[in-house]
DNA sequence: CGTGGGTTTGAATTCGGTCAAGTTTCGTGG
DNA sequence: CCACGAAACTTGACCGAATTCAAACCCACG
């Protein structure tokens, strides 16, 4: 079953027909990327592209020639919100790891919110949670000392990864390198190392071999001053829904 | 005539209809601000924000006591695009000298976006806009050395106020103080200062009494790796409306 | 004429970067 | 099953950019 319905189904309330309108568009043109492969897009008539299993990261790469990862898309995340413009793709977004995606023909995807006016709510709910993620990260790589802004990047994915509170025994499956971790935080990796050395030795947290085991996660996010509330999306009363239902109906 | 209109008919065909409604939502409900006066939102009933003249900011308080300043608002923007979630708001936004905001009922916009498709278009291009700056913003805080960062951001800031190339005579009207182009860049006051006199130094530009003028603008953008590609939307070919079209004309 | 916000300057400190080397891990093919 | 090589991880010494602390300065405004 769909990573994306899952996700959206979260904030959302999907009907059997938007969840097989949803079912259908992600499943119509699929790519199995390798690590490192590139999400390339035509900026005219480039699908929305969704992450249906994997990692990937929308990157940059400086005049100085290091890398700086922006965003992570995981499982049942959307890559870009573009619906309508024809932008030019600012970023690259490469795989990490293998993974496969969902090539989303836009006209598709619009005609669908057309007719199913929940998924154009969802679509506009998780377009807002993105940018909440993205002004966290603006946060994060700005300010906190490197140890923290670690310790805040993890907290961030194991939540998204839909892992509450510590993991201790099992971990879940972490698949970026501590370059990665590094570029994602504005750190070499040199540096991030040490910091997750540092984290490690405070009993908090042990990352190696591909998993993430969180063992103080109380202690973790105190440190990194972490609130997943920014994270959760709560879902609007059904008040104003008439309006929009009404419309659609008659589509 | 509406800030929003004009910076919405940039990327997005607007008819007199569309003008008409959009002038309507932001004159309904219009607050007179202050310096600093806060921008605040009921998470649950809470209007969308607009500005209509001065500037505001989004910012955040962090538990060292300093303030990091993740947005600028500008004549037109609309400072969130949390149309159906009753997310609580991240961030408080406050207002840079005197301003103007309408408070949008969200509602009374859904339903203007379901009669006038070319307002949601526009709204969800402008969203992508807004993601776009953000993700700048990433890079710019997460990476670039302290001249850099303040080359970029006054090159976003002077071509989001539309004005294009070098500013030379009069200059545009700028409200910042250098402590908030600190707090913006992830910076002191103080190095924010040093970083200034070495920009005047270089002959780019000059910042003083509430105006910023700049004086080479290739130099400035060479030195900030600046490509304004990623602040202008390009109207997407007319192949995809009619599906769009077709429906809302049923409503 | 004083007050306070914004700006400017200087010196000491520190966090993170750079450079350079070494070690571990893991996947591949012999 | 082991040998090999590449990628990931680790460690140490040095350096530099930005912070911190402290103190003027300037100007607009009451």
């Amino acid at each position: 079953m769909g990573m994306l319905v899952r996700k959206l189904a979260r904030h959302t309330d999907l009907g059997s027909g938007d969840r097989v309108a949803l079912g259908t568009l992600t499943s119509q043109n699929v790519r199995a990327l390798r690590h490192r492969s590139l999400i390339d897009r035509d900026p005219e008539t480039g699908p929305i592209h969704i992450m249906l299993a994997g990692w990937a990261c929308r990157f940059a790469v400086l005049p100085s020639g290091r890398r700086r990862i922006l965003a992570f898309y995981l499982p049942g995340d959307i890559c870009d919100f573009d619906l309508f413009t024809a932008r030019q793709i600012d970023q690259p977004i490469a795989a990490i790891g293998a993974a496969r995606v969902a090539a989303v023909d836009r006209r598709s995807l619009r005609q669908a919110m057309t007719r199913q006016p929940q998924i154009e709510r969802a679509f506009w709910s998780e377009a807002a949670l993105d940018a909440a993620i993205q002004r966290s990260w603006t946060i994060n790589v700005g300010h906190r000392a490197a140890d923290r802004r670690l310790a805040h990047l993890l907290c961030e994915l194991h939540v998204r990864l839909g892992a509450t509170g510590a993991s201790g025994g099992a971990g879940v499956a972490f698949p970026l390198t501590q370059a990665d971790l590094g570029d994602a935080c504005g750190l070499t990796s040199i540096h991030t190392n040490r910091a997750i050395q540092e984290l490690r030795r405070a009993g908090l947290l042990d990352l190696s071999a591909g998993t993430l085991r969180i063992h103080d996660w109380a202690g973790l996010c105190t440190m990194a001053s972490f609130d997943p509330a920014y994270l959760t999306v709560a879902a609007e009363e059904a008040e104003g829904d008439e309006a929009v239902g009404e419309r659609r109906a008659a589509g």
